[in-house]
DNA sequence: CGGGCCTTTGACTGGTTTCAACTTCTGTGG
DNA sequence: CCACAGAAGTTGAAACCAGTCAAAGGCCCG
């Protein structure tokens, strides 16, 4: 159940085995059904989420209703309305499941104590931060510099596992184009 | 010369007088001219910059030889193709001044003595990256939840000085957009 | 003063959205 | 096991918005 939390973690910062189950205690261990909430907007937001197994995606939603993916969360990924838990403010995000999913849940008291008790949580959660800052960064300058059917074309050179496990609109969603838009990109892209 | 990041450095966490000296002796000031580059595509990005006064941009051009604006960097704010830095490959990006600058800044040696010696610092940087991430996010939700006359009036209420500041095209740059289509959605703003 | 850059404007082209219809697939209950 | 409702994906036609190309006027800087 923890495997996959610390593996990634080492990969970042080395730890003993006593600093490992130090930790442990602070991780509080959550199973998601399928399409079940992890967080509601207007609800503050208390867990920052670590994927032991599954898929969830991270979303607003406009006035007209329309759903905006701004993050998916498989396998080895943290997912969380960082504003909302940092701030104790009402989540502007909703989270749910895609997939059936494992997780491990950290408080906002229980990282607040790490952070302080820890440097080698407070260097993970740096090096956590820069990774997922430089995956953002990516991501804009492909949104600003190319076109729709290029951005597919990288999304799925990039992450194809991924494209196996989502439904298409939601693709779309993440893209910021319309489920038929997207659809058409496709069939332009086989057919050349 | 030094005021300003301390002020900026304060507000994220105490320190006293003297670890502000120790953490100065890192800290490299460097003026730089209108247009002068701080780093060019193609070079490995040697250090972060933090701008005490004046105005930067980070950009990618594209086959095309068009230029994509991913950031900007007015006095408070810090800059570098953190990739590039941290891994030491060649930078994808430009750095250039749209004003003249006074800046400082931190090598990657200074950044990971300061990070093993000064534990404030790399809380400092932590908060930092915080910021960055949060503001980035908000950039991606605008970007596929809004149209662009939206998105330019939601820019012009959060950054009104920096449109003072910034020549026009710029600006069209930073959201994706040709100055051609950004000068037209300003027409349409002014005009309703 | 003149050249070059920036901004605006117009006409045209191409890509995206909208709305609606139709198909496929899936999960549920009879 | 089949019937059916709901969701997901595809397709078409019309409306809309952004990109392209070209031209003209304003403004700053040398």
């Amino acid at each position: 159940m923890y495997d996959l939390f610390f593996k990634c973690f080492r990969e970042k910062v080395a730890i003993s085995n006593e600093e490992e189950m130090q930790i442990r205690h602070y991780l509080m261990p959550k199973k998601l059904r399928k399409k079940q909430y992890l967080l509601q907007e207007g609800d503050p937001c208390k867990y920052i989420a670590f994927v032991e197994k599954g898929l969830l995606r991270e979303y607003s939603v406009d006035e007209s209703g329309n759903e905006h993916i701004f993050q998916f969360a498989p396998e080895g990924w943290t997912i969380s309305d960082l504003f909302s838990f940092l701030t104790g403010e009402p989540a502007t995000y909703n989270i749910d499941a895609i997939e059936d999913c494992e997780l491990l849940l950290i408080s906002k008291s229980a990282h607040e104590e790490l952070l302080l008790q820890s440097p080698k949580y407070e260097t993970y959660t740096r090096l956590q931060l820069t990774g997922a800052y430089l995956a953002m960064q990516k991501r804009i300058t492909a949104i600003i510099s190319l076109p729709a059917n290029e951005r597919y074309a990288s999304l799925t050179a990039l992450y194809p596992d991924l494209l196996q496990r989502v439904p298409q609109h939601m693709i779309a969603s993440y893209m910021g184009l319309k489920p038929e838009t997207l659809s058409r990109v496709r069939r332009k892209i086989a057919g050349s």
